[in-house]
DNA sequence: ACCCAGGTGGCCC
DNA sequence: GGGCCACATGGG
């Protein structure tokens, strides 16, 4: 037997327990969130899209830029040109993509749902299936959508979530997106609220700390190494 | 002059 | 199902 495999046998998932002690952590560090930074569901659902590989001082830029056009709607975003919208959101970056996308998507929605709030009657399964199949839309989005414009309970997995989880709880890197969703809506209770925070506080905590350098002695993911590890059940 | 950021689609096997 | 690559601006 390899190691790896040896380490993978020996490995044990973080229970209900391990993963609330790490919320409550985190929580008691960064208080109370508030998340999605947006004044409408509409904005919520343009910036999940912009944030796409982008830090969120950018899309901030871009968001101010599509609203002094006004175009900061579905139905706006989905009658302007792709140029149009493209001279707007270019500094979150990928600027030719996500113009593209951003049209289609509004496009999309505007002609089956007739809005976002239309859109958001479906149940949650058919929703995620729907965001799903719209170009521009993958799991993370999806899920951010979902949770944070909908208000429904689905957990979002970032490459923030991945890299906690692995220091913190000994996860591997190459879980997929559905294997670390799955481990916290198993042992998880399908709670908005929870779900809201939870996620916020993970991208409070790993877009100021650990990015991708060893750990520091100070670094609080360290500190919940050690917290969270001598209680494991 | 690098490296990275709250990913995703297309293409391939 | 998973591996690889292009996509693009702004900040350290």
């Amino acid at each position: 037997m390899s190691s790896i495999a040896y380490a993978n046998a020996l490995y044990k998932p973080p229970k209900t327990a391990d993963l609330m002690k790490l919320y409550k952590l985190m929580f008691s560090r960064s208080g109370f969130l508030d998340w999605w930074p947006g004044d409408t569901k509409e904005e919520i659902f343009v910036g999940a899209i912009l944030t796409q590989q982008t830090t969120w001082k950018n899309v901030e830029k871009a968001m101010a830029n599509l609203k002094a056009a006004k175009l900061l709607s579905i139905k706006q975003l989905s009658n302007a040109t792709t140029n149009e919208i493209g001279s707007c959101i270019k500094p979150s970056g990928y600027y030719r993509q996500k113009s593209n996308h951003l049209k289609g998507a509004c496009s999309y929605i505007l002609k089956n749902y007739g809005s976002l709030e239309g859109l958001f009657k479906l149940k949650t399964k058919e929703l995620r299936k729907t965001l799903l199949s719209i170009k521009g839309i993958g799991p993370e989005t999806a899920d951010s959508i979902i949770l944070y414009a909908a208000e429904k309970p689905t957990f979002v997995i970032d490459a923030y979530t991945k890299r906690i989880m692995g220091r913190v709880f000994g996860t591997s890197q190459d879980m997929s997106y559905s294997e670390l969703k799955s481990l916290f809506e198993s042992s998880l209770r399908p709670n908005t609220d929870l779900y809201n925070d939870f996620h916020a506080q993970f991208v409070e905590l790993g877009k100021n700390y650990c990015k991708t350098k060893p750990l520091c002695g100070s670094c609080p993911v360290k500190v919940m190494c050690k917290y969270v590890k001598s209680s494991n059940v």
